[in-house]
This record gives C-alpha cells, sequence and structure tokens, in this order.
DNA sequence: CTGCGATGTAAGCGCGTGCTTACATAATTC
DNA sequence: GAATTATGTAAGCACGCGCTTACATCGCAG
C-alpha cells in the first residue's frame, strides 16, 4: 500500500521522488566507492532512474555529490547533547555490524580526499559543526585546537578501521576501543593547569 | 658538472635515472592529487619521459603506485627507534612549512582511499610496520590495538592539517600540538590495570 | 478534446583515460 | 662494421566517462 500524504496526485510521474531515490544512491555509492570510482550511470541504475534525469534535477556529479552531503550530514549531531557526543559517534562508528552508517557522508568524505569545491566546502562546514560542538567540552584556551584533534582522531579511526580494514582495530571490541579513547581525550581536554571535573 | 659514480657509462641513456624520475614524480603526484586524479601523462610530463616507458619499466598505473610507496614508506620507520618514532613522525606532519613532505607516501595513501589497486598489499605491510613499532611502547595486552589506535590519530591529524587544512588545527604551532597528542598517547599507552595518578 | 509544460527515455557526442604498437636511435657484442 | 639489444619516441586504439540532445508520454488547465 503505497503511503497517502498531502500529495494525491498520481505516483507515477513524482520528480521529488526521483530526486529522493538519486540523493539516496548517491549517498551510498559515494559512501562505498569515493567520487571519482562512481559514475553516474551507477548512480542513476541504482537509483532506478534515467541518468539523463540526475543531470535535469541536480545539474552536475559535482552539485548531486554536495547535495547528498549536505541532506544527512547533520544526524548525529542534531540529538546529542555535547558531553554525549563523542560518547555516540564513536558508539556509532564502532557498533554497526559495519554496513549501518555506511552512506553517512563521513565515509563519502573519507573516499573522496582530493576533491574540490563542493566537497571543500561540506567538509569545512560538516568539521566546524562537530569541532565546535567538540569544544564546548573543555574551557581551555586553544579548545577548537583541541577539538580539531579529537575530531582528528576519529577521522582517522574511521578512515583505518572501516575503510581500510586495518586490524586488529577492525576486529576489536567497541567498547575497549571507546574506552581507550575515551580516557584519553579526557586528559587531552582537561585544562593544563587545573584538575579535571569527575568524568562525563 | 654530473655526477661519476659506479657507473662511467653514459648518461644520456640510463633506464635507472629514468625509473627514478618516474618514481620521483609519482610519489610528488600521488601525495598532491591521489591516485585516481593523477594521469600517466602527469607523471610522465613532470619527470620529463616519455610516457610509453612508465609501461616499459613498471607496467601498470597501479604497479608504479604500489613501487612509489614502497621506496620512501619505510624512511621514517628504519631511522627511529622505537620511542622516538610517534615524536618524529609528528615533528614531520606538523613542522615543515606545509610542503616538505608532500610526497610521503601517507600523503598519498589518504588522498587515494578509493579502493583496491595493486597498492592495498604495500599500505597494509607499511601499516603493519608503523603499528609493530608503536605497539613496542606498551606492554599492555591489547598492545596493538592501542598502536592502531596511536596509527588512526596520526593519519587522522594529517587528513584534517594538511589534506583538507582545517582550522584552526592547521596553524596551530607545532609544540603545542605535538604536546597535546603526547600527553594523551602516553595515557592511551599506559596499562589499563595499573592505577592512575589522582585524574578521576 | 486540445494544447502545453512537466516528467521520462534512448541514443550518442566529444573527450581524456590507461595502455599498446611500430618505429628510430644509441650502446654493446662479435 | 654488422648484428643485436637497450633505450627513447610518436601516434593512436579502445573504452568509459560526464553530459547533451531529440523525442515520447503523461497530467492537467482551458
Amino acid at each position: 500500500m503505497p503511503e497517502h500524504e498531502a500529495e494525491p496526485r498520481s505516483r507515477r510521474r513524482d520528480s521529488a521522488a526521483t530526486r529522493a531515490a538519486l540523493l539516496d544512491a548517491a549517498a551510498e555509492l559515494f559512501g562505498e566507492r569515493g567520487f571519482d570510482r562512481t559514475t553516474v550511470r551507477d548512480i542513476a541504475g541504482r537509483a532506478g532512474v534515467n541518468q539523463a534525469l540526475l543531470f535535469r534535477y541536480f545539474g552536475s556529479k559535482d552539485a548531486l555529490f554536495a547535495a547528498a552531503m549536505a541532506r544527512r550530514g547533520r544526524e548525529l549531531l542534531d540529538d546529542s547533547p555535547a558531553e554525549q557526543l563523542l560518547g555516540r559517534v564513536l558508539r556509532q562508528m564502532l557498533d554497526n555490524e559495519s554496513l549501518k552508517l555506511i552512506d553517512h557522508p563521513m565515509y563519502a568524505v573519507l573516499r573522496s580526499s582530493g576533491h574540490d569545491h563542493a566537497a571543500t566546502a561540506i567538509r569545512q562546514e560538516l568539521g566546524e559543526e562537530y569541532a565546535s560542538a567538540l569544544a564546548a567540552l573543555t574551557d581551555a584556551e586553544d579548545a577548537r585546537v583541541r577539538a580539531d584533534l579529537v575530531l582528528a582522531w576519529l577521522l582517522g579511526i574511521a578512515l583505518l578501521r572501516s575503510v581500510h580494514g586495518k586490524e586488529p582495530l577492525a576486529s576489536a571490541k567497541p567498547d575497549d576501543v571507546a574506552g581507550h579513547v575515551l580516557r584519553a581525550v579526557r586528559v587531552l581536554l582537561e585544562r593544563a593547569d587545573t584538575e579535571l571535573p569527575p568524568a562525563e
């Protein structure tokens, strides 16, 4: 039974659905293979859509990449209070049976390093948002540098574990990994000259 | 005045020099642009060599990539005792006026995380070697997992700072960054079953 | 019903890619 | 010096890429 929302008009020709299908397929494929190794024909194929429509609706492969990144970038951020952000992101990265989150823009970014305008802008934006949230966790003067270091660690772990499948990290128990990281990060975020408050 | 080594034979036709020029150019370009966005014509052009020779001497673009990675990947590893390895890698990554080390394989790997070249094998080898060296720094049971986490951090920092130029990390003072990282890593590599100093 | 814009489709264009081939010339061997 | 091999060169082949074009079909307003 098809959904019946505020649009009683026919479903057979539905540009919104076509756009959405293209964005979904693009997010998946860019995450799996990176920008350069993903073809517009691949995307249209997985979306079940004629590839000419990709250009009609998005203009170019670049623009589609940017649109796909923008759509899903903020998910983890939105509903996480700052203190839990790091833990939640770690859990998401580590917990999944290695597939649940593969279409998150982080993986597309990791596999597309080298790409310009669109990707760069998005990476900056995404980075700024996560870094800002992380910076709120410390009151040190160079909070944002430290936050960048945390972000770098998260990206590096995702890269080594999920993209490159490095062992033993890839098979390590999520709780162990998270424990190590959180313990070290707690030290990282301490003010150099004060005692730290009770963790978490 | 050309160099005169153990090879008094002519310089005008010198396959060894041609190979070396190709490897140098390849290391630079792969580091700057990644695998997919580097052309065999680019490489031959920068090396000042006919591109057909690239295939005569290395067989394929994949194989050239692997050869270039293998040649320079072990430099830091070979002449650094384990205790100094982390510090040296950090210094090299952070110190350079952002260009000195761009042809190190690490950057080629970071910009080429797409997939499945022949270079996968050599990349894994190098990863193992660095991880092993780092694992020697702790006697914890899960030393290798912790070492992977350190390696992940190094990769993430290089990615965020040098590949993407994320601020404020990219402009942070090397000593500050190194200090933060070393302090946190010291905690990471401590044995989990020993008591921690007053913190927590 | 008619006309028209929105949506979907098939075919293909131009170009850059990795790689190969056919050949020229320098170096070496006899 | 002739024959042979090592090294360098120019041209181009086959293919996949991003993107475009020309057209069919649908939904709907009049």
